[in-house]
RNA sequence: GGCCCUAUCGUCUAACGGUUAGGACGCACGGUUCUCAUCCGUGUAAUCAGGGUUCGAUUCCCUGUGGGGCUGCCA
């Protein structure tokens, strides 16, 4: 059985970094793609030149690699941007020439016209039937120019674009394959244009002939699109091109119920890894935002993703974007890496906090973060919350408050663990510092007891146990010295 | 204003037309011989409204309402 190949393509425009949205969008198409053996394809839409900004395609293209997300043809990261495939170029700019054949040709075919009204009259026209209340729409005009006309003003050099004739009185009808059959009546459309004075297509050829020419023949992309699927529809039918399968995922939605923009703040995905989201938690987390495998499975690698990938588990409405889940889901992820593969990801966030942090050995790292992994919500934590282990915490006798110890008992708690430090051969583990403090300690709430000891060798209301911190510390040479130290500078507060 | 999409706990979401409407996050409480976290257990909380169709609607249809999107020589 030799079926047709499934293309799809990421597209999106160089205006920013990729956000939130986007990566999502770039997953389903990935995973539809990879589902079928097919293809999946990075294309840049530059069209709009004043909207580029420089460093988003490095920017979008590398963001796409960090998860794995790599494109089988267009664009791909390998250091810097490359490009790759036969039926590129992958960046609309340089496909310039196509356009103008095209939206020529359509425009000999009489689906499409040149017009040379100006942006006032325009500005005009749509205030003027926006103060009617009637649908603002490009009322036709320059179609009633005669050939000599318009061969006239193309000499003269005016400004001129191309615009879709739109047909009154059709509609259109798809199956979108997830909202089912849409119909929308060529009335409420405009007469789009298609090809900007400055050269360039809009979205909306661009799209369909890149598409056409590219083989995409499933047009995966936002909610967003569903009121100009029509026009790209009358385009492919203009031409006589067969029709992709469209689906059009349900948006992403802010906390304020707003479709997902970058004016809402903080949906770059570059932001969340800098913060220290995992790839694979993050992408995991955007899979599950409207879709869902239909049964209770919460975590996915990219291959699961991939397996269990459909249409049909998509659903239509769309979902707020909230970070409460994330931040779970992230933590399971960290707390599953190995202490080699965290202490990896933490390095940058390391290095950030403690420059000389390389000089302890590799086996005090391991501990402490080993000592973090189950806190850690976002790798960006790490910094603060091992800062005690790196320099000396203050004592802070308000934090044993609210336990009710008076300052004999804090004092007794300390003279004693600090004479148990002092006693035994330090290098041993958690559960035999343990052993000795259970034994040796005095005091009846020997729970109790090891609160100002804690507070001692931490600073902190919150931190890992007394044990398994001066087990860290057991395998630096000067390690009861630094502990021996905290504990004395904390006595030294009830002299 | 017009057109389109959409509607289950606070959030993400399950539920051949028949379930005590399920799970996850969050939150609360309890357990895990110190705190925090982890882990475990318990609890909390929803079918937008009104009409139909049906023996029976969360589910199908209609109307309304809410929410969202589009309505650019942006994408």
């Amino acid at each position: 059985m030799d079926r047709v190949e499934v293309r799809t393509r990421f597209a999106p425009s160089p205006t920013g970094f990729l956000h939130i949205g986007g990566l999502r969008t770039a997953l389903f198409e990935f995973l539809w793609a990879k589902k079928n053996n097919g293809k999946f394809i990075l294309r840049i839409e530059d069209t709009d030149q004043a909207r580029n900004v420089p460093g988003a395609l490095e920017n979008i293209v590398q963001t796409l690699t960090d998860f794995k997300l790599n494109p089988d043809e267009g664009f791909y990261w390998d250091g810097v941007v490359l490009e790759k495939g036969d039926r590129g170029p992958y960046l609309q700019s340089k496909r310039l020439g196509l356009y103008k054949k095209y939206a020529e040709d359509l425009v000999n075919r009489g689906n499409a016209y040149y017009c040379f009204c100006s942006q006032e009259r325009l500005t005009a026209l749509r205030s003027e039937q926006t103060a009617k209340k009637i649908p603002p729409k490009y009322d036709k005009l320059c179609l009633k120019l005669t050939k000599e006309e318009i061969q006239n003003k193309i000499k003269n050099n005016e400004p001129k674009v191309i615009r879709l004739n739109v047909p009154p009185n059709q509609q259109i009808r798809f199956t979108d394959l997830v909202h089912g059959q849409i119909e929308i009546s060529t009335n409420d459309l405009d007469d789009q244009v298609l090809l900007k004075s400055d050269g360039f297509p809009t979205y909306h050829l661009a799209v369909v002939v890149d598409d056409y020419l590219m083989g995409v023949n499933y047009v995966i992309r936002g909610e967003e699109w569903i009121p100009s699927t029509p026009k790209h529809i009358l385009i492919y039918s203009s031409f006589g091109w067969e029709l992709p399968k469209f689906a059009h995922l349900p948006l992403l939605l802010s906390k304020s119920r707003k479709k997902l923009s970058k004016r809402e703040g903080d949906v770059a995905v570059k932001d969340f890894l800098e913060q220290g989201y995992l790839p694979e938690a993050l992408l995991n987390f955007v899979a599950l935002l409207g879709w869902n495998p239909k049964t209770e499975q919460e975590k996915f690698t990219l291959d699961e993703l991939i397996e269990e990938f459909s249409f049909e588990k998509l659903n239509k409405s769309g979902a707020v974007f909230d970070l409460e889940k994330l931040d779970w889901l992230n933590g399971v992820y960290i707390r599953e890496l190995k202490i080699e593969e965290l202490h990896l990801r933490l390095l940058p966030y390391l290095t950030e906090t403690f420059t000389e942090f390389k000089k302890y050995p590799k086996e005090f790292l391991f501990k402490i973060i080993a000592l973090e992994q189950g806190r850690l919500k976002k790798l960006s934590e790490i910094g603060e919350r091992v800062r005690y282990f790196f320099s000396e915490p203050e004592f802070n006798p308000e934090l044993l408050r609210w336990k009710k110890m008076n300052n004999e008992e804090i004092k007794q708690s300390l003279s004693d663990a600090k004479k148990i430090i002092s006693n035994f051969e330090f290098q041993i583990s958690k559960q035999e510092i343990e052993k000795k403090f259970l034994d040796e300690l005095t005091g009846k709430d020997k729970g109790s007891m090891l609160w100002p000891l804690r507070i001692a060798l931490t600073g902190l209301k919150a931190s890992p146990g007394p044990f398994e911190i001066m087990e860290a510390f057991g395998v630096l040479p000067n390690g009861r010295e630094i502990i021996l130290s905290r504990i004395k500078k904390a006595l030294s507060r009830f002299r």
